[in-house]
DNA sequence: AGGACATATTTTGTATACAAAGGCAAGACA
DNA sequence: TGTCTTGCCTTTGTATACAAAATATGTCCT
């Protein structure tokens, strides 16, 4: 098929592949849910063969996963597994949280600022698919503030992964402005530029956040 | 890569893909070499399709990367861009030395020792090929001794894709003893089970190495 | 001789065709 | 009625063909 016309380079492939990432990330598609090559192929009015490409790179990426019997599905855990992601998850962020706060500098500062800002905004209208992304750009712009791109990418790909499972987690109102008050600690906690406590407490954050997706799944 | 637990059929694509990290992570392709499908389809022997399929994969977990004109090569990186690869790396391993302190089984002990034996018979006979690969059996040994899959499978990601950086470190055999001998610490640190310790002589431990590696790249 | 334009070649991306491996269903036999 | 077998059919994996973009090459004109 002609590339698309106009200056965006991007690729069938890559379309996809973005496309079916945000959408499990986003609890659209839902774990152990099964992709089917040709039905996406023909959504997506495309061949089979960047379909598989992207299939093939999300599965490298561990968001998709072989079927005991054939085929690809969105990963699904058992309690356990969700556990020990949710643990590896706790460590890559409490592991952020320090290294931000050893080496915070004042843009990153404003930055975390600025997305607890709307945090707070959203929590307070109760707004949760809003709360939901504000949550997520804070926890990005952490990961961002270690200056460091690799570890962004590895807590990045961690969020993702565990994004179908945390989507369900805030119910009410309350729950919202409870997480944002969490929040604020923890920027305390980083800001103070102690990096003992910021690791501590964002396990301790990430921890609650755990118990909150027990319960729901 | 949760290999698949059943019979072991294998893909031409998953051939492919394996054959080519191993080679990229043993020094055999060189940082920077571009990967050119029609050529590595012939080598193998099959079509470009399951070669593509390798390649894709492969730049999706970061071995590889777009080149900026095009074509894909072998992820090459500046010494700041090492830097902070080992960083993570660093701050990974050191994570794994901690959990693997706080919850070390006899088994996981029993299998540290036999790693560590084996690093000790290589590097007292010289032999760098057995040392280098005995040394990153070890390691892995302490990722599998955390008990958690995907904390293991991010530090062995990471392993792999320094590895071209680090193959070329280890010179003399006074190197390889140092080395074993530097492991003995690390593992005497992670079973007295005190857990800080292990996390810094880990860190202690990397960054020795990453010294190393900065001096021949 | 030098530059600009055109053409060829290389390379990537996509589509389609084809083959093989399981699963599923229907029918046969106990 | 239950189970086993057989054949179809779906689905995956690989090959090949085709199209588009980019770079390299060459030629022509000034």
């Amino acid at each position: 098929m002609p590339a698309a016309t106009g200056r965006a380079r991007i690729s069938v492939a890559q379309r996809i592949e973005t496309q079916l990432m945000d959408e499990i990330a986003a609890g659209q598609i839902n774990p152990g849910e099964r992709l089917d090559e040709t039905r996406l192929a023909e959504r997506f009015g495309a061949s089979r063969t960047p379909v598989r490409e992207a299939l093939s790179r999300l599965s490298a990426l561990g968001v998709l996963e072989v079927s005991e019997g054939r085929g690809l599905r969105v990963a699904q855990y058992n309690r356990e597994e969700l556990a020990q992601m949710f643990e590896a998850m706790h460590e890559i962020e409490a592991l952020c949280a320090r290294l931000v706060a050893q080496r915070l500098t004042l843009l990153a500062k404003a930055r975390l600022e600025a997305a607890q800002a709307a945090c707070h905004e959203a929590a307070n209208q109760g707004d949760r698919t809003a709360y939901l992304r504000a949550n997520e750009a804070l926890h990005f712009a952490i990961y961002e503030a270690t200056g460091n791109p690799y570890i962004q990418q590895m807590a990045s790909d961690f969020r993702r992964r565990t994004g179908p499972f945390r989507a369900k987690k805030f119910a009410t109102k309350a729950d919202l402005v409870a997480s944002a008050e969490s929040h604020d600690l923890l920027l305390e906690k980083i800001f103070s530029a102690d990096s003992n406590e910021a690791f501590d407490y964002m396990r301790k954050h990430m921890e609650e956040s755990f118990m909150r997706v027990l319960a729901v799944n």
